[in-house]
DNA sequence: AAGCCGGGGTA
DNA sequence: TACCCAGGCTT
């Protein structure tokens, strides 16, 4: 019987049988993504990023969107972060946002406007990891450099029918591996090519091995344990509640914007905060407008609730109109804005269906006077 | 090495 | 509901 070839230890001619499958499928099955009618390196560099951490299907509208509003370097370089980070708003991760306008101005300051074609130097910027950079020398720059991430990260792991596809190490050992696997011609192509069949043959749940153009490579199918290798781990939810105060004066609502260095940096929010262990959501409401705008609340009204996930806890969030005492007179950078201004302000996305609410609940009101005046009128 | 950073898709 | 996703950055 035929020896089954160890892909850590392949031979020259046992690898571009590998590359050939490989591109072949890819060539046949890849997906018709946006990115991909593209050689603009800062479009790829664009995709690159929003991908993080990211499925396609999220990122696809929101590269459209960017593109038209950011068409090029020097475009994203003169924007401002408050337009940046409003044209990411409910993508998440919003360092991303931040890192890439960084690295566009350093571009159109220190690089004539272009991206660099050099690892090293792509390293030393904001948002970009080995990953980033290794895309974008392979798929732009057609330079070839492996790239290790989460498709590539199983596929391997099943090759090689390793079960720690998560420690430095197997990242290490991998990036070995492929470099000698990554072909001179085609190395954005070969990238791409491991990424897709992770996506669609691959898959964490239910690889469809039987499609796979190199399964004869791969010893988590000989040994029939596919279903099982990379092992997955749980983990434990925790859930807080927070109160939300809408405090308005006239067609005005005083938001804030959150801190810098902390969760959802630079994005906007009404006042409020997390409910502790010894009170209940209305004294915690109570405090948190007390701690942060030095006011007592005279009334409050029940107006809506959200439940929103993130990656490791849930917030439940309860809005509530908020009438203080008297009105607040140190604002230390909150503001007062209309309905309409706030939809140019960034929102985190459980606090953006607080506004939604306010919005329909005021045109409600706006239908109920026309109503009002016609039947009289 | 581990924790943090978000939101949406998925079964 | 609990998992995961074209990672980067800090400690």
């Amino acid at each position: 019987m035929k020896e089954r070839v160890d892909i850590s230890q392949i031979r020259r001619k046992d690898a571009a049988v590998f590359r050939k499958r490989l591109l072949h499928w890819y060539a046949r099955n890849k997906r018709d993504l946006p990115w991909r009618k593209t050689k603009d390196s800062y479009r790829i560099w664009i995709s690159e990023v929003m991908l993080q951490q990211t499925t396609v299907k999220a990122a696809v509208p929101y590269y459209e969107k960017w593109l038209k509003i950011f068409p090029d370097i020097k475009a994203l370089s003169r924007a401002t972060e408050k337009k940046v980070l409003k044209t990411w708003q409910g993508l998440g991760f919003y360092q991303r946002a931040r890192s890439l306008l960084l690295a566009s101005k350093i571009f159109s300051e220190k690089f004539n406007g272009q991206i660099p074609d050099n690892y090293d130097r792509l390293l030393r910027l904001p948002g970009f990891g080995a990953y980033t950079a290794g895309a974008l020398m392979s798929m732009a720059f057609q330079k070839p450099y492996p790239v290790v991430e989460a498709n590539i990260k199983r596929v391997f792991s099943r090759l090689l029918c390793k079960e720690e596809p998560k420690s430095p190490d197997f990242k290490e050992s991998l990036k070995n591996v492929l470099k000698r696997l990554v072909p001179k011609r085609r190395p954005g192509d070969f990238n791409q090519a491991i990424m897709e069949l992770g996506a669609l043959v691959c898959r964490k749940r239910h690889p469809g091995c039987l499609m796979c153009p190199v399964k004869c490579f791969c010893l988590a199918y000989e040994r029939g344990v596919q279903e099982v290798v990379p092992f997955s781990q749980k983990k434990n939810y925790e859930t807080f509640s927070v109160a939300a105060g809408i405090i308005r004066q006239g067609k005005r609502y005083l938001i804030q914007k959150r801190p810098d260095g902390g969760p959802l940096a630079g994005l906007w929010e009404f006042p409020g905060g997390k409910r502790l262990d010894n009170e209940t959501l209305e004294e915690c409401l109570e405090r948190e407008i007390l701690e942060e705008l030095g006011v007592r609340v005279k009334k409050k009204r029940f107006l809506m609730q959200v439940v929103h996930y993130y990656t490791r806890f849930k917030i439940r969030l309860s809005a509530f109109q908020v009438v203080p005492e008297k009105m607040p007179d140190k604002l230390f950078g909150r503001r007062w804005v209309t309905l309409r201004q706030m939809r140019s302000y960034p929102f985190p996305s459980g606090s953006s269906r607080i506004v939604d609410y306010l919005e329909k609940e005021e045109n409600a009101l706006k239908g109920n006077h026309r109503g009002h005046r016609e039947k009289t009128g």
